[in-house]
DNA sequence: TGGAGCTATTGGTTTGACTTATAGCGGAAA
DNA sequence: TTTCCGCTATAAGTCAAACCAATAGCTCCA
């Protein structure tokens, strides 16, 4: 028994016959008069009185019809919820991000999204990387936002690493800092590695920072865990430092300027991580396009 | 969408892998990694997480496992009821009977079937054989119970004929008319026919002895519609009549006396008509089963 | 590092579902 | 009556898709 049998016994009940059952259905007369039988045969039972003028349905048939009904109804309601999903009319999905993209990033991605989809239910993991790449893993999240994780290719068969965009990395420095005086764009080699204020290992941005200004020595004279913080200590004049793009169009703080590099290698890269065999959710797929376009 | 995939579905999310379902359920496990993907693809998203150890529903699973936990129960109350019909413990069906069997045979028939099978409704339409034949062609009763219908083999095509068991066609006299009392069985055309009592018109078994007695003239001195209102009057001394077997054991009256003929012409066939495409309801050929072997 | 567990893929076989064409029936119209 | 028209069933052939066995590729654990 067949969710497909059950449709054309109904649409051949409903429209009193197998040949005009067969026309709207988009399935010959034959094939309907076969579908029936297998269904007769699993039964046990003659299910409709074949009359010269159409069918009409036994006793057996009426319990089957409404059986069928219920069934078939259930299925419609499936579809439906599915839909809807696909629609972006409901739905959930669950994704990380990592601290130095979440606060600046965020706002323009899931604002517009909760207001165009209010039926999608979203939840947000902010966590670094390394955190983030198990939870990717284990389903908990459905895909991460996150920056450079090639160091994780021996799981390339499971998971896929996706481009969205490539950010900018800016210099931050104090107002008046000879840096931000010259005409020329700076070259990273220019700042003096002991007045370059660090992120917190394990931030990507330190990492990425690290080896861009590798010949330095370990011990940074200024190091801290959150970008606002270090833009706080060059807002005092304790240094400079890089900030992402994005970060740079949240400083509050009039006496903070940021300038790009000179050159190319100065960005990084912002990219989508999930497992490579399962596919994304229509309303986590719809939040991403969102990101890829800006 | 087909039960056959949800129900492989529900069996791979409650054994917790593809190759523990596919071990109970007597399909590969490709065969259901296959249909799980075709689902997946239907629907538009992944709908179960793929874990080294074995697999969890994703959220769109666990919606999809709902509907069709559901849809699964369904099927299988249907399947219930068939079964419960099979079985004959419920289920209905209607059939009809000609008035020269009715009364002797229906109590024999129904009594036992009733209380073996009480939850199965029989509805039993007395009539005469020229009035059966339209109800079984219509639907209007499933099959009929009558004896020589062949004077319609135009319909051979559409109806069908089982001979159930022969009739012996006896003598109904009374007490001590010649032919009761001679040593051996009588012979059909020792009958005077003006003392033989007819059935009326449309009566299968008057139109039998018509048959039988066809040189005789068309105005019968004695014609009634009921076999026990001839046995009344063969009881009155008025005449004789021919009674099938089954209604002379219940014969009430002392003074009549049944006797066979010699020879093998008098009997008449009991059949079974029906739809010859359609089944006859489990309960119905049981019902049937019963009479054969009497 | 090798083995055991899992799922996905591949290639080939077979089942079975569908189509067209046709037969066979009953009823209505000519 | 006979002829035609509508209906369903059957037959034969085609093709898709469902399935299986074998295998690859992965993760985890010993």
């Amino acid at each position: 028994m067949e969710l497909r049998q059950l449709e054309s016994f109904v649409a051949i009940v409903e429209e009193g016959s197998l040949s005009a059952a067969s026309k709207r259905h988009h399935l010959s007369q034959p094939a309907l008069s076969q579908q029936l039988q297998a269904l007769e045969q699993e039964l046990g039972e003659t299910l409709l009185h074949r009359h010269p003028r159409g069918i009409e349905p036994t006793a057996a048939g009426e319990l089957l019809l409404e059986h069928a009904r219920v069934m078939l109804a259930q299925a419609e309601r499936l579809q439906g919820e599915f839909n809807g999903r696909r629609e972006l009319e409901s739905g959930s999905f669950s994704f990380g991000i990592i601290p130095t993209l979440a606060p600046y990033l965020l706002p323009q991605l899931l604002g517009p999204f909760r207001k165009s989809h209010p039926g999608v239910m979203v939840s947000v993991r902010e966590s670094r990387t390394d955190q983030l790449i198990p939870m990717v893993i284990s389903g908990e999240i459905e895909f991460a936002i996150l920056s450079g994780a090639s160091a994780e290719d021996r799981r390339k068969a499971t998971l896929q690493l996706r481009e969205l965009f490539r950010e900018p990395l800016l210099l931050a420095a104090p107002v008046g800092h000879p840096l931000t005086v010259k005409k020329n764009l700076p070259h990273p080699e220019e700042i003096d590695s002991s007045e370059l204020i660090h992120l917190s290992e394990g931030h990507c941005l330190a990492d990425r920072t690290r080896r861009i200004w590798r010949g330095c020595k370990q011990d940074y004279r200024l190091q801290c865990d959150q970008i606002s913080t270090a833009l706080a200590m060059v807002s005092a004049g304790m240094g400079v430092t890089i900030v992402p793009k994005l970060a740079s169009r949240a400083i509050p703080h009039g006496n903070i300027v940021c300038r790009a590099f000179a050159g190319k290698g100065m960005e990084r890269p912002v990219h989508l991580l999930k497992l490579r065999r399962s596919r994304l959710t229509p309303a986590a797929e719809k939040l991403i396009a969102s990101l890829v376009k800006s």
